[in-house]
DNA sequence: CGTCTATTTGAATGTACTCAAAAGCGGTGG
DNA sequence: CCACCGCTTTTGAGTACATTCAAATAGACG
């Protein structure tokens, strides 16, 4: 007999399980082996699994819901650094990996679930799960490679293809989002964005 | 009896050797392991390493001199996503890992030298030098790490502050650069630099 | 229904760019 | 050794992109 919940946390971990074995080639015993690392944790919208001056203690892989990674400028204004939806990881990589106060927050902008490994149960993972460590070598140098990108796009392009752009790459984020949190990722006023949207709407008409 | 090419090579590995050993726990046969597997080769002054449309063959190591890593956007703009001097690493990490042709240009700004590993002997590295996964996964995750402080700072500071920023975070680079890299670097135009440059003279004199 | 938040709009402002031209500076050949 | 060439740096005027502030409007939710 199962709890409910402890029929939710096997779902999650078939997700998590399937997420890997797509990444790195790894037995079924070892890839089990890894996602009994991890607790599973529900967060309510709008409360957060991580504010600034915390220690991050966890790497984070998201099985239901929405957040946002953002970090707040001197002069108190948000700047997203990227959300996280299903199956996505999510963690403050510097403060994590170095055990040092975080500068950022991590927010559930929906009612959302997450599967959570400490950094001791990493680490362990790394020395005796064969795979992990290519595994985490593997998505750290994709999303070096995002990341790379979206710096020359915000050097190098306007606010209004940068826009253009995230709605049309990220369309299954995008729609979840309102006008403000889409501003913050883009590193534009929430005001400007709604000018970009109007501009849209009228070529659309002709 | 050693040739002089050869003297140098020596002395150019027990620089990388030192520079691992600086970072992972390795045995020092297994450091030359790695080190007996790069190649190495000198680049004069303004000529390239790697060029648009050419697959990214190499990893490398920088043991002298000084590059741009960079990038032409849609107008033809040179974007400079980072410079690499000594003891520096240097890549188009994308088009390495997935044998792709790369967006970027790696050019020399002086006349350098730098020691390279094939994408086959990196690979072989990873299977059979214990610790090799582990330096470049800490070591991803920790340019991750700045390029994520980069992104922020792109978006949420001046021209002005970035600029001020860079000198101070990296007065051994920007001593040996023109202005004309410093603004593709920072992503504003070169006049505008000029001028940011004249305002922080006319302060310093009061 | 009322409250809170998101979105839109406009006017004034600021930051950074473009274009054109002049000045500085280093190297090279006559 | 000097004159010239190419490249970097500076300067100014005009312009474009994006922000700030204030206020009105629209939506969402208890």
């Amino acid at each position: 007999m199962y709890t409910r919940r402890e029929i939710t946390h096997q779902r999650m971990k078939a997700l998590l399980k399937k997420h890997i074995q797509n990444r790195v080639a790894i037995s079924n015993s070892e890839a089990d082996k890894f996602c009994d690392l991890f607790a599973q944790r529900t967060v309510k919208k709008k409360s957060f699994l991580l504010r600034k001056d915390e220690i991050c203690r966890f790497e984070g892989f998201v099985t239901k819901g929405l957040f946002r990674i953002y970090h707040l400028d001197h002069n108190g204004f948000e700047q997203i650094l990227y959300f996280a939806m299903e199956d996505w990881w999510l963690t403050d990589i510097d403060s994590f990996n170095n055990q040092t106060p975080s500068q950022l927050f991590i927010e559930a902008l929906e009612d959302s679930e997450v599967l959570l490994i400490s950094k001791e149960d990493k680490e362990y993972a790394y020395e005796n799960i064969a795979g992990i460590e290519k595994l985490f070598r593997t998505m750290t140098q994709k999303t070096h490679t995002v990341l790379q990108r979206r710096m020359i796009d915000s050097m190098s392009k306007s606010a209004y293809e940068r826009y253009i752009d995230f709605i049309q790459t990220n369309p299954g984020i995008a729609q979840r989002l309102t006008n403000l949190q889409v501003a913050a990722y883009l590193g534009i006023s929430h005001e400007f964005l709604s000018k970009i949207r109007r501009k849209i709407q009228q070529q659309g008409q002709t």
